[in-house]
DNA sequence: GAGTTTGAAACT
DNA sequence: CAGTTTCAAACTC
């Protein structure tokens, strides 16, 4: 069956990342019969931050029209496929599976196997009246497809009382339904199976057994032929939360469960569609909308927002009310943060704020997403501070988006030239519209949020948007090239000196990290939210390349560091893989048999290695001891200090210097100087005068000793 | 700090 | 895929 287990479902994050580590499950034919005679397309290489999705709960939230007192559900349905197909056209039903546990995942089955080979643009939609539209798949049949790295989340909080729950049935709650799907591109092997796997992300209490959800969301999914490549996962979480935050199946969460295939169907729904080009998959994006649930009842989610692909009104938002709407993602083994924008609490909706979205994947276009309210989420450089989005009032249409109902998309900030904004005429980080050209979604690093910290908010939006103010978020580093996450947030972030690349090649480590530009030494840099879409370009001529290219090249061990290992391997030929030339060296792992190097002298039993561990043992040794010795020393010095200053005015137990107070040393003065006039007065000669003096300070030195230990200020009496 | 070496990335 | 060029980091002086 479609549905997996809880404790699989435990697993899920990891596997995810680990795409070899994931195993689709083998879905009956059935299930997919459709799918058997479709070819998908398997071109498109996992995007990084697709692959690091398991930490991130992929989403896509249908706002459900329940009524604004029912309680939010997010369903999230996890495809596991390799090639994975979301498209609304599916014939494939999911079933919510009756009287689930509460703490127990939802699981959704497709009644009817989904058909792959639908030549006709379909659409899916959620109970919410989110739909999701395959455009122009004719060939494909499938409405859009997500390469496995990408993830569309929906998030609709649904608020209209009238809002069609019978698709949902079981579904009482008038949260926010959310429907991940993540889809990687797959060959279109010859029937893949489909999953379905719906957990309940948060809290099942509103969910009733008897919901079927086979109406809601139909799910298809591609299995790929390619081993090698993770079963892409589509979750529907359920969440109760009435608030803004996006329901997002928590990395670890029990509760996670994984669909294989989900679509939904529901045709004639007024919706928001948003249409993905096909590349989209290829570039791994993340699309989340997600329609936060209105708070106030009085005010239902009108059932369709319609996100029109290729419109030229595609508008992102990002509530700024609270820092909250910040959402932090971190993606194990990413180099990529993901910022999560999340539609701000409450908020008046007016016109057609979506609470339905449709989404429509057209085969060969370009993607446009067309959305009221979209929210993105894009890689963040570690460690950085998010800043504030503000939604804009949208102008254009004549409709005012409010945070309620706003869907919010997620999408890495790299690839996808199609929807990139311009943002080069925009103050950095301010304000981003829609770039010119229909793009409503920005990409910010978090650096750049951080920098525009200052800035009152930052909007995305389309070119009518929104405004209103934002938190701010501290984002945690990625782990980075197999580094743990706290190694990577220690390390400190290297600026660089590129000159001729402009920043834009993997030669810069910013630029290969992810990162933009940020206090660096570089000229002529465009790795910055200036040349947004220049990077975009650039950052799609890498993956072009290298679908791999942002992914960490340093495998995570899985029983420790033995067993990390340079993905690429080293092409080293007079280092001796022993100089931070090899990346294997550099990142302080042997050299493994993926590596092509010629003289390695960077393995297990090497002499020279050995010499050169225990060489910066030693100076690692002495390194600490040197710190070591600093931190003592300073430690004493600190602790005489705080010694004798009490002792001044104690006593008892005081250094001699502490006795020679200000007052001691004037009092000893004048005693001199009352000697050397005494001396004058009698005429004596320099000599004898001198003699006097000294005989005084004998003196005195004698009093302030003797009354050292005897009073807490020594008088001087001449 | 300038110049050299090195190997990954990019290009052909 | 292999060979070459470009590039920036690592290294040396």
């Amino acid at each position: 069956m479609d549905v997996v287990s809880p404790e699989l479902n435990i697993l899920l994050p990891d596997e995810i990342m680990d795409t070899e580590a994931i195993v689709m499950d083998d879905d009956p034919p059935s299930e997919s019969p459709a799918a058997s005679g479709q070819s998908q397309p398997s071109d498109n290489a996992p995007i990084p931050m697709e692959t690091d999705v398991p930490a991130v709960p992929e989403i896509v939230s249908l706002c459900s029209n329940a009524p604004p007192t029912q309680r939010t559900q997010a369903l999230t349905t996890s495809i596991t496929t390799d090639s994975t197909l979301c498209s609304t056209t599916s014939a494939t039903q999911l079933l919510l599976t009756p009287s689930i546990p509460s703490s127990s995942p939802l699981t959704l089955r497709p009644t009817t196997a989904s058909t792959l080979t639908s030549t006709t643009p379909k659409t899916t939609s959620s109970p919410a009246g989110v739909s999701l539209t395959s455009g122009g798949l004719q060939k494909l049949s499938a409405p859009f497809i997500l390469s496995a790295n990408h993830q569309i989340v929906l998030n609709k909080v649904a608020s209209s009382p009238g809002a069609d729950t019978t698709r949902y049935p079981g579904i009482t709650t008038t949260t926010t339904t959310v429907l991940s799907c993540i889809a990687k591109k797959t060959q279109v092997s010859s029937a893949g199976p489909i999953k379905f796997i719906i957990t309940k992300a948060v809290n099942n209490k509103g969910l009733t057994a008897q919901t079927s959800v086979s109406n809601v969301i139909t799910g298809r999914v591609l299995s790929t032929s390619s081993p090698v490549t993770p079963p892409r996962t589509i979750t529907l979480s359920e969440t109760l939360s009435t608030s803004s935050k996006i329901a997002i199946s928590p990395l670890k969460s029990p509760s996670k469960l994984t669909v294989v295939s989900v679509a939904s169907q529901v045709p004639n729904s007024p919706q928001k569609s948003v249409s993905l080009p096909l590349n989209m998959a290829h570039l791994g994006h993340q699309i989340l909308v997600q329609q936060s649930t209105a708070t106030s009842p009085a005010k239902p989610m009108k059932p369709v927002q319609t996100v029109t692909v290729g419109g030229p009104q595609f508008k992102t938002i990002f509530p700024h009310s609270t820092s909250s709407n910040v959402q932090q993602i971190q993606v194990p083994g990413s180099r990529f943060h993901y910022v999560r924008l999340v539609t701000a609490t409450t908020g008046s909706s007016t016109g057609q704020a979506g609470s339905h979205s449709t989404i429509s994947s057209m085969t060969a276009k370009p993607m446009v997403v067309n959305t009221a309210q979209v929210r993105m989420s894009v890689p963040f450089i570690p460690a950085q501070t998010m800043k504030q989005v503000v939604p804009k009032p949208l102008t254009s249409s004549g409709q005012v988006l409010t945070t309620q109902t706003q869907q919010r998309l997620i999408m890495p900030a790299t690839p996808l030239p199609q929807i990139q904004p311009n943002l080069t005429n925009l103050p950095p980080g301010t304000v981003l519209a829609p770039g010119s050209g229909n793009m409503g979604y920005a990409v910010l690093p978090a650096h750049y949020v951080t920098q525009l910290q200052q800035s009152a908010y930052v909007t995305l939006a389309s070119s009518s948007g929104f405004s209103t103010p934002t938190g701010i978020q501290t984002q945690a580093r990625l782990p980075l090239n197999g580094l743990s996450t706290s190694d990577a947030a220690s390390r400190p972030r290297k600026s660089c000196n590129c000159n001729k690349s402009q920043c834009l090649k993997l030669y810069c480590d910013c630029f290969a990290n992810g990162e933009f530009c940020q206090s660096c030494n570089c000229t002529n840099c465009f790795n910055n939210l200036e040349h947004e879409t220049e990077r975009a370009k650039a950052i799609k001529a890498c993956l072009d390349r290298n679908p791999e290219a942002f992914k960490p090249k340093i495998g995570k061990g899985k029983e420790g560091e033995s067993d990390r290992r340079h993905s690429k391997g080293c092409n080293c030929k007079r280092s001796g893989c022993l100089k931070n030339y090899c990346e294997c060296y550099e990142a302080k792992i042997m050299c493994s048999s993926n590596c092509k190097c010629v003289g390695c002298k960077n393995f297990e039993e090497s002499p020279e290695r050995k010499t050169l561990m225990h060489l910066a043992d030693a100076a690692e040794v002495r390194v600490q001891q040197q710190t070591a010795a600093k931190t003592k020393l300073s430690s004493q010095i600190s602790d005489l200090l705080t010694r004798t200053t009490p002792a001044i005015t104690s006593g008892g137990g005081r250094m001699p210097f502490t006795f020679v107070t200000k007052k001691v040393a004037e009092a000893t003065c004048e005693c001199l100087l009352e000697q050397a006039e005494q001396a004058e007065l009698i005429q004596q000669p320099q000599a004898t005068a001198e003699r006097m003096i000294l005989e005084e300070f004998g003196r005195c030195l004698m009093r302030i000793i003797s009354s050292a230990g005897k009073t807490d200020c020594p008088s001087i009496n001449c």
